[in-house]
DNA sequence: TCTCATAATGACCCACGGGTCAGTAAGCGT
DNA sequence: ACGCTTACTGACCCGTGGGTCATTATGAGA
């Protein structure tokens, strides 16, 4: 029969992932320390003890949930890079305005953004788990980018290959704006990513 | 005498800064929700009850410390711009060590960014105040040095002049990286501050 | 239809911490 | 020395929420 009857459903399987995303969703909305287990199980439509089933503690559930979002970030992005036909130089800029899409656009990702920095401290696991699953990989994917666009004689040497990350800069700024300042002063993304294309593709000064 | 007496002292004067003191602190290191008013009165050296004579709540308490340290975070470096010789270039350049001297290497001022970021969401005071206070008046500064410099002939024309915070973006990154990542992969600020200045100088692509 | 292993429940327990307030004592004025 | 004002204290109150567990409900198999 449908699933409508307010009687406890035996559902083994389901369940944990049901708890995990109603418990993302909360940590990004409030943060961890705000958010309740009665809270996450009742959206996921069970009761408190339920979660106690299949989670630990309160923070073994938070470890859980990011882990389970964190991951998916990332592969999206790299399958569309390994099969780019172009120039490193439009694939760089391919990339950006992806991780821009994907990271800033998103409410959710930003959320998890927010999570791992607020959390960061009183969570070691997590900076050193996000470094490990996503950020070593995005230093090595750019810097193989900009060695093979320096060797084409698109890129020009510079100090960005010992710091992929300086390229990505202003892609954590605008995330943090979004999530900080836009009340105060919105930010328009698409155009502030083609300010950040434009600034790294050409730079500021005159030859 | 000298002030080593266990017995209360009334300092009716010196107490509400002690108490934003080591309210700051203990907000930095351990965030807003975990950071207990026992624990602030004990570090400032009073009692609990102390507290609640120089602040109405813990959340008055928490604004009026942040608010303390936004302010001079940024004079500073006002002070240092409005009265220097050189180019523009070199401003630029000036500044953008500076910023990296004061937000990143200062591990109190990065404390800030985190209660700005973290709790952004729960106090929009708090975004709105800091944007107020230090983003709208950055981004002025950094729009007229462009402006100039353009005038001069030494910067191209380009979208960072809507867009001033590009130009700002890796030092977010920095200071997020420090914060979050600093265990599992150090970041040697200096050198990622000259590759910050080298990409935005001279940008990426050969002519 | 009956049994039984177990998924699911939610009332309950209790530690924690924000906030209070009756009491204490410092120190000024006389 | 003696009040008297008031800065200061910390034991106490109580709402909140993490975590438990005795009880109930489910549905597969006999």
């Amino acid at each position: 029969m449908s699933d409508s009857s307010p009687a406890p459903k035996r559902r083994k399987e389901q369940r944990p992932l049901e708890i995990l995303r109603a418990a993302i969703d909360l940590f990004g909305e409030q943060g961890f320390a705000h958010t309740t287990i009665s809270a996450i199980a009742k959206r996921a439509g069970a009761a408190k003890g339920t979660v106690y089933l299949y989670f630990e503690t309160k923070e073994a559930l938070f470890e859980e949930a990011v882990r389970q979002f964190i991951k998916p970030m990332f592969s999206g992005i790299k399958l569309s890079v390994d099969r780019f036909p172009g120039t490193n130089r439009e694939l760089l800029e391919m990339l950006i305005r992806r991780v821009y899409a994907e990271l800033v656009e998103n409410e959710e990702r930003r959320a998890i953004i927010r999570i791992v920095i607020s959390e960061g401290q009183r969570f070691p696991h997590l900076g050193q788990f996000y470094h490990r699953e996503i950020i070593q990989h995005a230093q090595k994917m750019i810097g193989q980018i900009l060695q093979r666009g320096v060797a084409a004689g698109e890129f020009r040497e510079s100090l960005a290959k010992s710091f992929p990350a300086v390229l990505m800069g202003p892609v954590m700024l605008a995330a943090v704006w979004k999530m900080t300042f836009d009340t105060a002063q919105p930010l328009n993304v698409q155009r502030f990513c083609e300010a950040h294309l434009d600034l790294i593709m050409q730079g500021l000064c005159t030859r």
